[in-house]
Parts: structure tokens; sequence; C-alpha cells
DNA sequence: CAGTGCATGTAACAAGTTACATGATTCC
DNA sequence: GGAATCATGTAACTTGTTACATGCACTG
């Protein structure tokens, strides 16, 4: 069975509170952009999607702004199929790791490419690293709500993997830079 | 610029040596799991495409056998192919990962149903934990090529990642144990 | 008045899965 | 002779990206 997991990550969202396209590709990008991504040719589809299902309904804002700024909230039977959704396991997790396939099939350009495509790979992880602890003090300290206790263990998630990647790609390299091939 | 990775997946495993689709299959279900995958609607398929553009060859192995098993070698020019995209950087790695999401947004649901899904979880990634220590061992056992290296590095990644996850799950259990929600 | 950000959207395409079909061979 | 595994494949479908188009509002 297929699922349109865009649905979902929109229906969370409008938990939070009611908000347009743009501002769930902003949140998207703000805060879940290192476990998370949609791209707007998915986005504003679904979007109408939801409200013809009646997952989500478009908020009458025409008085408040003049804006054109489409404001969605979730519907009770939104809720529901959230809920359902939250509920199902369905582990089917599927990995696709273009870097360590390329690493994997290492053999075929030289040690010192390699070598140099996994320092630049260090790199980036520790740029996104610092995002993250930025992410993880921002929620830290705004934590208000019910909901912040999650948002700090998915950002606690994004730090110990990053910090856990970038060791592994420390060794790595030392390990190839002594490797006689 | 849109890049079907299932060719390279293919290239590179034919660099190893001529293999039946079903033997690469196998391959990666048996040494690639834990980062590639790949289905049969799109494995086949992108055989037969490999071959029109004369990036492998299907061998002529009719007269050593009557299995139905049609065996692929790479060619010169899928080689320079596979090294062309193993240069190429491109970073793109699109984060999908639906169990964070989920987490993300715990506070639909109870907190108990979230400990769950989380020991769940847990138990799940020890299960892999040991089948990569066990890839791991098999390939530093039968080391002897030059390939093998990057396949142990590639190994020892599932390990460190499959063990900070497992730590993180670990910690985020107790915090929302003990939090009050 | 140009540049940046706000804001929504679509058409064309690529990529990938699912569920099925088919038949041979091997092992118990 | 039945089950499992070997072995290849396709049709229908979903999911997703890319590249574009449009226009307003604010700021220096």
């Amino acid at each position: 069975m297929k699922q349109n997991t865009t649905k979902y990550a929109i229906l969370g969202l409008l938990t939070i509170e009611p908000l347009s396209g743009y501002d769930i590709k902003k949140m998207i990008k703000n805060s879940l952009a290192y476990f998370w991504s949609e791209s707007n040719g998915q986005l504003y589809p679904t979007l109408n999607q939801l409200t013809k299902d009646n997952w989500i309904v478009l908020l009458d804002n025409a008085a408040t702004s003049k804006k054109p700024s489409n404001c969605y909230a979730i519907t009770d039977l939104g809720r529901q199929e959230l809920q359902k959704w939250m509920r199902r396991e369905e582990e089917k997790s599927v990995h696709r790791d273009e870097n360590l396939l390329k690493l994997f099939f290492g053999s075929n350009i030289s040690k010192e490419e390699t070598i140099l495509r996994l320092k630049k790979r260090k790199l980036k992880l520790i740029e996104n690293l610092k995002k993250y602890r930025e992410i993880a003090n921002k929620l830290e300290k705004e934590s208000h709500s019910s909901q912040s206790i999650y948002w700090i263990l998915t950002a606690n998630y994004g730090i110990s993997s990053a910090r856990a990647a970038i060791s592994w790609y420390q060794k790595s390299i030392l390990i190839l830079e002594k490797a006689k091939i």
C-alpha cells in the first residue's frame, strides 16, 4: 500500500497552528530540514487535495489581510486521520544513501579522490551539526508547550546522528590514508 | 537535473563481477541492505536500458547453462559513466524520515503510545546492528581484494550509525518516561 | 526603482513501488 | 508431488522533482 507522507507532514504541522503553504515551507526549512523536505510541486496540490477531502479547511481571512496568503486549519476529520497514521507501524524505511553507495564502489576511482570526497562531506556535516545545535538551543529556551519535548528530542536525534557520522568520517579518512592501495 | 541512481548501483555491482538480475537483487539484500534497495520493477527495465545504451552487455552463456539466467557484464563505456558519476558531487541527499516525523508530532497521541513505538524501533535497530556486525565480520575475514577496504568502511558506517541511534532511543525513552505530560 | 522576500501555483517529467504473471529447478 | 527458491519480467500506479510563471510588498 502506498501512502502519501506529504499529507501527514502537512496535517501534523497544522496541529500546531493554522498555516499558509508558504508558512509550511518555511517551518520545514527552519525546523525539520534535517529529517524532512517538501517541494512546491508536491505541497500546493496536496493542500488542495486535503481541502477537497475535508481534512483541512481554508480559513476566510480575506477580511483581515490583503495578502494572497491562504491560511489552512486542520479539521476534526484531519486530526483523526493524522492519529490513524501516527499509530500505524509500517517500518518500511527505504534506505538509499548515495554517498555510501559511492564509497562502496570506491575502488573504481583513486583513493585520494575518495578521501577528498569524505573530507568535504565531513565539513558539511560539521556545519549541519552547528545548525542542529542552534535549533536545539532555541527550542530549549522557548520550551513552553507540551509539544516542545518532542521537538527537542528530534533535534537531539539530528545532533547525535551527525556526531556519530562525523566521527565515522574521521576514522575512515585515517584508515584510508594509512592503507596501501 | 534528475539522475537514475539505480543505473549506477547496477554498474557498480557489475564492476565486481558479471551478474544476473537475480544476483544483483541478492547482493543488495545481503550486503547493501542497510543503505540501498531496489525493486524488481526498477531493476529489470534498467538492465534493458543499460544494455541498449551499451553500458553493459548480456553475456552469451547459453552454451554453458540451460538456466534462464541473464548474466551481464559492464562495458568500457559503462566504466567511464560510473566514474563520471562517482566524481560528481551533488550532495542532494533528500532526508525523509517518517519515524522522526511521527515523533515530532508526538503530542497528537499519548506519551505511552510514543514510548511503545520507540521501544519497538529500538529493538529493531538492535537486531539490525547484529546483522551489520555479521556482515562486517564476514568482510574482515574474507578481506583479500583492494575493494574490501571500502566494503568494510561502509559496514562500519552501518554499525556506528545504528549504535548512535540505539543510544539516542534509550535516552529519549528515559526522558519521556520521566516527563510529566 | 531594483532587489529581495513573500506567496501561490502548474506542466512535464522522472523515479520508484506494488502486485501480478510466468515458468523452471531443487529439495524434502 | 508439493514447497521453496530460482529467475525474469510488466502494467498500473503513486510519488516526487524540476523548472518555470506570476505578481505583490517592502526596503534601501
